[in-house]
DNA sequence: GATGAATGAGCATTCATTCAT
DNA sequence: GATGAATGAATGCTCATTCAT
């Protein structure tokens, strides 16, 4: 489905893995600079300083390195904090409330820190997961990985939790998490990052964990 | 900037009223079919039954087409919705964590309701509001209001909410809110809707309800 | 089949018409010069003394013009030379060889005065004839309507025809007066066209009529 | 012109020779599958298993494969099927009329049976003969071949001949022969082959051989 | 006011050919 | 000899916008 003439070139040689990092990295930088509609192969080829003909050795259009770029960055966002996160809690058996939400703290912090892709870029994403279905898939794709581990982490450690329909509650935390690290880091209410961090960890304990313990 | 040129005509005879409103209809259903990156002038023209003079006539480019559409959309759903909810609330004088959870109900399926809005052009919208300054403090005025009306709430009923940062938790109730609502639209992981519903409402009434009352 | 997006804006107003027209004209000019496959729309529109834009809005690509051309070229040859034919033929009752003979030459100079047509221009609506599916068909479909104009012609001399099998007789004669002409016209062998269509005149006759007459 | 740069390298070792023949055999199978104006080097290369630079080491350029395989082309059928012609008919002294329509019958079934190189192909040749002067050329040169044979059988057997311009005769009869064969071959008047073969011996026969014997 | 023809800069994409390795 | 990466001019086509009628 749509994988186009997959006429694409696969290089062999160090220079033509060279090229093709090139053209990907220009191509980041402009689609962060002007956005990905704005962008077109002559200036992502211009910019990598490779011909236009060699842009379209290794991508068949804008949108093939859009979506290599894609795959990075998800690879790299989702696959770190997912490993942190179930790291972090199998280290510090969190039996209590408040443990719970010291946890929570550190791991958003944590979320947070490792979130720092440039704005544009993720804007330019999320974007395009709305807009087209290639993308929508990649990102569904990727999301699904993190329910899968959220509703293993709850099954670990049902007796601390409240909920009990794992996988809708697993749907609900992941998009309120995504939802709000967007809020934080594109901040379009005025209210300051650290109130808002509050308010999430106080929204996913009260929701997810039980009080009396 | 985004003031443009300030050409476009404003219809005062009944025919003029007509072409305008044809254009809106036309670039309504096009933008849902095709998206609005996808669509063009001319074919708004086209479908509107105008000729491509009239349509710029009206309009200086795509753009002001797409945000009056907006702007009638937001000014549908978030009046419609709010003056619900204030109303709702009100009438219902919620004293109990039982009773907020009805409210809570009552009121997110009401609003699923009145969100019903054609999926593709939400989307166009949202993907618009990332992509452009412009639409993006459209959405940030509407959202405003959402915001004011909400901490206004949360004041009136103090002694049965949880939380103290009203503005801040504002600004989380409505983001997580929207991200529902898109969720439970676009169910993008097939989880189904009346699940993922029952998890929202639950997020909602124990973070923002005292549990005691 | 093959109709491709139907965007052909059909012109209304006499501008239109006109602007249409001097595309056509040009781009007879420039296939004849320089063959269709080296002529591209850029030169087409310049030559027109039109914008590229006004090329693509009256054809969709470089193939419609020329099977406008060739439906016009077409149109003119086949029917003027075979109304010509008919009218003859009805006029000058042949009831002996010789006089036969007398008619096919008048009517090969005849045929041979109407098809003028530039020679490097046919050359390319042949070619393509060849290669292409779409043009093939034209051509196909032209020459049904001569193949079925001599069927009903020998139908009715039949006591003055030699064979039976006047269909397969028809396509057999139609083919060999087409290759003939283009031998006449393209010359490719050296020998004076006089003496050839002398030749052809005298295989026609041979093959076609009672000799005894 | 067209001598080119005359850089293409003539192989001698058995590899060089095994890479340009896989380099023919390719271009043989490409063109024929998609013609010779929409198949390019690379393809070529790909297909025939070497880099784009080895193809060109070889030729210096798509035509002078394309070339190269009509000449094979020509070489095979043309000569094949004239050794034949003149075999055939030494052999079998041709004394009557009867016994020339015989004649004429095994002869043209004979050459159909040659003819039967891959119909595409041909037409890609045709096509292009009438498109490039080179090719052309090298088309009437194999036709000069045909033509001096048949003038000088016509000369051997005149006294059962009916024509008497031998030079023009032997044209006409060429030229119609050829388009009969493409006639029956590509069919595109739908009367079944038999029946249009019937026709042309019949009129080979009446226009060549004289009656009476 | 309305029409729709015309514009032309702009973009995606191709491919014959070269050349460093 | 062979390889395949790189080139970039060339081409097909689009579309926002203007303007004569």
């Amino acid at each position: 489905m749509g994988v186009s003439k997959n006429k694409a070139r696969v290089p062999k040689q160090t220079r033509g893995i060279e090229s093709r990092e090139k053209i990907i990295s220009a191509a980041m930088v402009l689609f962060t600079e002007k956005g990905y509609h704005k962008t077109n192969a002559l200036e992502i080829a211009a910019k990598a300083d490779v011909a236009t003909g060699t842009f379209y050795s290794y991508f068949n259009n804008k949108k093939e390195v859009f979506s290599e770029i894609i795959k990075r960055i998800f690879g790299n966002i989702f696959e770190k904090v997912l490993l942190n996160l179930e790291f972090k809690i199998f280290k510090n058996r969190t039996d209590t409330y408040k443990e719970g939400k010291k946890i929570a703290h550190v791991l958003l912090s944590q979320i947070l820190l490792e979130y720092k892709v440039n704005h544009q870029l993720l804007k330019e994403i999320l974007a395009m997961a709305l807009l087209d279905k290639e993308i929508e898939k990649m990102r569904r794709d990727e999301e699904k990985k993190v329910i899968d581990l959220l509703v293993s982490l709850m099954r670990a450690y049902k007796k601390y939790v409240r909920v009990s329909d794992f996988e809708a509650a697993a749907v609900v935390l992941l998009k309120f998490m995504e939802e709000m690290l967007h809020q934080i880091k594109f901040n379009t209410t005025g209210v300051e990052a650290k109130r808002l961090q509050k308010q999430i960890e106080d929204m996913i304990c009260s929701y997810l964990l039980v009080s009396g313990s």
